[in-house]
DNA sequence: CTGTTAGCGCTTTCAT
DNA sequence: ATGAAAGCGCTAACAG
């Protein structure tokens, strides 16, 4: 025989006061007298009982819950995020309601949609995402902030990692170092961090070294990726004594197919990368990289959001954007 | 000028027809005249309308989520439980309420209670939690699974790692590979995982070298404690020929304190970790492991959650445990 | 097939 | 200080 949690009808029988007294008991407002209070809180006690805040959010149309939609991503990086907000969130007592969504764009809608009613605002990341898309599918009046892509449009806040910015960071380091000729591994077509950082890249090389053409290897993001690329440099080398990987498992990937070659990191090969993934410590020799502050990004979006939640009718709110660190390990420092 | 989105009622009225018909044809239900569906449906789609789920599972006492209380872990293995659990969930299209908790055990039962009315079901990993833990505070009939602690009493599901049978593979391992004097560093005081990895590799040594006091070093899961034993075996070798750590962390840092003295893994001093974190293959050499399937826990513990729900009144079920699988790598392959 | 009615569990005016 | 009653948005009998 399984009996459901009590109810706070349950309770205010046991009591004998009217819901409304147990209510205003349980959560301890002012106006009721210590005695039935007591009598109140007796009565939940001896029912075990638990509030249902299903039914309490319906009432007050306040979920104390934010959703979380973000793309079905590799180990590092969403667990970062996810600290980062839950840090945040956890600090003023709000839940997370998530939804890791693998698979298309309109999946993403489905996650959206799959909020109303569940929580008091949304924290979104989804690769190609614009205004037009948020302003289409998002519930009115749910108020959300997008992480990862910069929004341009007016009434959508985003946060964003200056990928560009970190990009001309790495190659103004590597310039520094004397490497004189830049190649770089890209990321997956048409994926928004590859693309700034390539931009970023081209941008920075035509700046302080005035090449116009740099060789630029394609890649996916995967330590497979960044092999392929290091055997196809050292199979047409064209005088290339550095690459700057899209990311950090490039860079591992590139730096083991230069070290199987018995090309050494970095004098004969500088390798850099970006992210700052832990494995970057680790690898021999370890990583130069960008480091991103994921979590932090996670954190700041939550408060940007707390303050849309607050605010309903707030100003403008700009685009946020997170700058990367340069981080310099042995891969890019010439010895010697 | 902030309009919410428009309620049931509103489509209802927009359409026409009375709400239990609306309800009726945006759920697809039979008993609906194709055409008074398309004029609800087009009223729906008219005023953008989002079903409020939050009160369609107060009617229907289903909230198509599961709640997700985990301790504040470390990033690997907490990303790998959601994978594991998200991956099955959305399968079946079930959201995930996630309580990652900081802190102690009265946080765990606040974590618990904030479940209450918001999901279908639990999955809980708190260190130190007990069958009496459990039914004094679940709140009652509300299906658990508990993952990571072996929970002995009835009407309990839990699923855990078996420690202390993948510590004595590794012993078996170590002892096949000719080690003889095996010194192991172990995890927090009072952890489970830790304690269950000494008691095997304690068993294990008895069993397969005779050696009933054998050397355990203090550690507590850190890389830094892993050096600090790594330095204290230095200092007092007593013959000792290899260790195996409590994770692979501190089996990182024993092995780069190890280096710094010039010892080398394996000759010198072979080295083995537990868990299997992604920097075990990169670093040098290569760590020998306990490969931890985190993510089949997380997708296993969901099942056997799922199963709870379907039949609240199921068989006694049995705690179920994962074998961890040993990953030789060259950390303790003697060379030649 | 459709509308009316009654809740789900809780908070909150509004009287008393 | 307390109780009665309305209602959050939705679904599910129960009648027509």
């Amino acid at each position: 025989m399984k009996r459901a949690t009590a109810t706070i009808r349950d309770v205010a029988r046991e009591a004998d006061v009217s819901v409304a007294s147990a209510s205003r008991a349980l959560n301890g407002h002012a106006n009721v007298t210590p005695a039935t209070r007591d009598r109140v809180i007796a009565a939940a006690n001896k029912l075990a009982y638990v509030p249902h805040l299903g039914a309490r959010s319906l009432t007050m149309a306040r979920t104390n819950t934010i959703g979380v939609v973000l793309p079905d991503l590799f180990g590092e990086f969403f667990s970062e995020v996810i600290r980062g907000i839950d840090r945040a969130a956890h600090a003023v007592g709000l839940q997370l309601l998530l939804s890791n969504m693998h698979g298309d764009a309109s999946e993403t809608t489905q996650a959206i949609r799959a909020m109303r009613g569940r929580v008091d605002g949304l924290l979104l990341m989804s690769p190609g995402i614009d205004a037009d898309f948020l302003t289409a599918h998002l519930p009115a009046g749910l108020p959300t902030v997008v992480l990862g892509s910069r929004i341009e449009g007016e009434g959508h806040s985003s946060i964003a990692i200056d990928n560009e910015g970190g990009a001309r960071a790495m190659v103004a380091h590597l310039v520094a170092c004397g490497y004189r000729r830049i190649a770089m591994i890209s990321g997956p077509e048409g994926n928004g961090d590859s693309d700034g950082r390539c931009a970023g890249f081209r941008a920075a090389v035509a700046d302080l070294l005035g090449d116009h053409d740099p060789v630029v290897l394609p890649g996916d993001f995967s330590e497979d990726a960044g092999y392929a690329a290091g055997a196809a440099i050292l199979a047409d080398r064209r005088g290339i004594d550095a690459v700057f990987a899209g990311n950090d498992m490039m860079a591992v990937g590139c730096m083991a197919a230069l070290s199987a070659a018995g090309i050494a990191v970095p004098n004969g090969i500088a390798v850099a990368g970006f992210d700052d993934v832990p494995i970057a410590r680790y690898v021999q020799p370890p990583l130069t990289t960008m480091q991103v502050h994921i979590a932090e990004m996670g954190t700041r979006a939550f408060e940007t959001l707390m303050a849309l939640i607050a605010s309903p009718d707030a100003p403008p709110p700009s685009p946020q954007t997170l700058e990367p660190e340069l981080v310099v390990r042995r891969s890019t420092r010439l010895s010697g």
